[in-house]
DNA sequence: ATGCTTATTTGCAAATAATGCGAACTACAT
DNA sequence: ATGTAGTTCGCATTATTTGCAAATAAGCAT
């Protein structure tokens, strides 16, 4: 998704307006690697602006979607979580927290599927289901590692333990 | 999902008991590809049981998924939908018919993914997107190919031609 | 076969998530 | 400052699913 600059550009550019909503609310998606729903978003944007209705939250979310700047995810069958980030990537859901993360794969191409006669494929998306697990309670030490860290290539094996679980110990950042 | 028969004896092994709404189902459900709706799965009970209930479909579906007979899937974000079919699989969506389709595939494991660190998969699901080509009305002819042929061996390539456009002209079925 | 016990079915209310609609409001061009 | 059309917002409504309790019936004992 753009920046809130660049999309009140744009925005004026199609005849629409830049309203105060819209303004916090593009604030609140840019960067956002959370995955909101709309109700999520809602909540966070009240805080900033107590007489946000939820109404314009779904109609703002549903704009940027048509203009290709954020896209929808149905994951697991609650709430659509909205997702500000349009390249072409896939998803890790954590079964415990519902936590959402993005998870960028090299090699779709090399799938082999046995697809329905006939089926042209226009994309695929994946989804990783698992938990993330507990780094090792560091005795309260530096809790840096916590979530994800940049780019870890990382070969699936599911429901089989990935070379050793011991946690990278070098490579922390800066 | 096991045989109606089947599925009886394990039923009332577990103390509860054989209905004619139960047999019904179990009957509608049984080498069901087509991964229906409780709605969808209800107009067809209906046919045969006209009084049949909805609770009571949703509440047969709901505990043969907990006996582990029937998966569930949240698929576009409608109604759930129905899978007798529990063995290791993926999934083609025509985005025209919303039909659904079985996909087996092979190399899983050899996805190169960048997952949050620490993250441990536990299984993954794969939904290929597309639609189902009118495979070329061919004059009224043979109309054996239609939807899909058993198992034909596919390497991805989303958004990309695959192999000539060309219908394969040679290796008709039988 | 009859009756008992309790699992099951069913109708209806309620919870969720999302969308339709129109009146009130306001961004912004003139 | 004024006018106009785009926006916001509250509320009704749809769609899907679950909670609940009364009515029903399966399967066992007699
Ligand atoms: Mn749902
Ligand atoms: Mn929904
Ligand atoms: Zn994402
Ligand atoms: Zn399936």
């Amino acid at each position: 998704m753009h920046s809130p600059e660049v999309l009140a550009t744009k925005y004026k550019e199609q005849g629409r307006r830049i309203t105060p909503q819209r303004k916090l609310l593009f604030t609140l998606m840019h960067n956002n690697e959370s995955h909101p729903t709309a109700e999520g978003l809602f909540e966070e944007a009240s805080k900033r602006m107590p007489g946000i209705s939820l109404r314009t939250v779904y109609q703002t979310l549903e704009e940027l979607s048509e203009m290709g700047e954020i896209q929808l995810m149905h994951c697991d069958g609650g709430a659509v979580r909205f997702d500000p980030n349009v390249d072409e990537h896939h998803h890790a859901v954590c079964a415990e927290t519902g936590e959402l993360f993005d998870v960028y794969v090299d090699n779709i191409d090399s799938l082999r599927a046995q697809l329905p006669d006939g089926f042209e494929v226009q994309n695929v998306s994946i989804v990783f289901h698992g938990r993330v697990a507990k780094s090792a309670p560091r005795t309260a030490r530096s809790a840096r590692i916590t979530t994800k860290s940049p780019a870890r290539q990382q070969t699936v094996r599911a429901k089989s333990a990935k070379r050793t679980p011991r946690r990278a110990s070098r490579g922390s950042n800066t």
